[in-house]
DNA sequence: GCTGAAAGGTACGATTC
DNA sequence: GAATCGTACCTTTCAGC
């Protein structure tokens, strides 16, 4: 499951975060070795799920995804069942981008991406319908500074 | 700038969100049209910039990020400079992975992912010292239930 | 663990309808 | 707007160092 990372695999996976459909010949040069053992630290840090999913950014705002929403909840429930229960709608609506549970007076964070204010009141309604939370406040982006998924490595 | 994206290019990008290293073949065939077609779409998509970054999920845990925080900031300053330095700050930390400016109470939330608590206090007593804030609050994760880039197209 | 090469697949552009 | 084709490049494997 785990594997040692070195100074080679975190030079590889920064230059795959900046830019994943890169040749394994530019990144190798990037990197400074060669074709092969890129490749084998590539396939063997994809096995040990240190490399996930490869993907492409959208923009959201030209898809029509104008509203992002950072909700925080409390609530009063915290037997294993509600969690269970909460966890499976969460991971079921695609419009919760990230959701964590947290430390201290405010149980979870959610991020939200919707096409309007009316698209997050449907969201709100339905999650409060299914399960029981005992307070939740929206906190409405205007402006996004700042969005990566690359880790400061 | 902008495009007109039909039903198409959505499941286009949707198939592209979930698994960008697949041939275009195989997208082609997946939301059921061909290769030349669908390569036009993707490359004009590309330019209008609705298709950003091609990147990689890397596994914060396995690479020693064991911490994230949200960061809640509210500011008694308001003035264009203060914001242009406070947002200058904010990009050039590479442990600040999403930035936004909020309507209400509170001005600006912070995800910020990093080795531990100490590397958190790090930032913090960095960013306190380049820039003016009223209040700092930080939710500290212990558990990601969900993350995802992926628009629920 | 690295190098080099070889085979098969893939992207990308030109051309045609 | 879509199919076909050609070339250059790229991924992946494997034999030898």
């Amino acid at each position: 499951m785990s594997v040692r990372i070195d100074a080679l695999d975190r030079k590889i996976l920064s230059a795959l975060q900046e830019d994943a459909s890169r040749s394994l010949d530019e990144i190798a040069r990037e990197v400074g070795s060669s074709k092969t053992p890129v490749w084998n630290r590539i396939r063997k840090m994809r096995e040990a799920g240190v490399i996930g999913q490869q993907t492409v950014i959208l923009d959201p705002e030209a898809l029509g995804f104008t509203a992002c929403f950072f909700v925080l909840i409390r609530t009063s429930e915290h037997e294993a069942d509600w969690q269970e229960k909460f966890l499976q709608v969460l991971r079921a609506r695609p419009e919760v981008l990230e959701a964590h549970r947290l430390a201290g007076e405010i149980d979870y964070i959610l991020k939200v991406r919707v096409e309007n204010a009316r698209a997050y009141d449907a969201f709100y309604q339905a999650m409060i319908s299914e399960v029981k939370v005992f307070n939740v406040t929206a906190l409405l982006s205007m402006e996004e500074i700042k969005s990566t998924t690359m880790l400061p490595l």
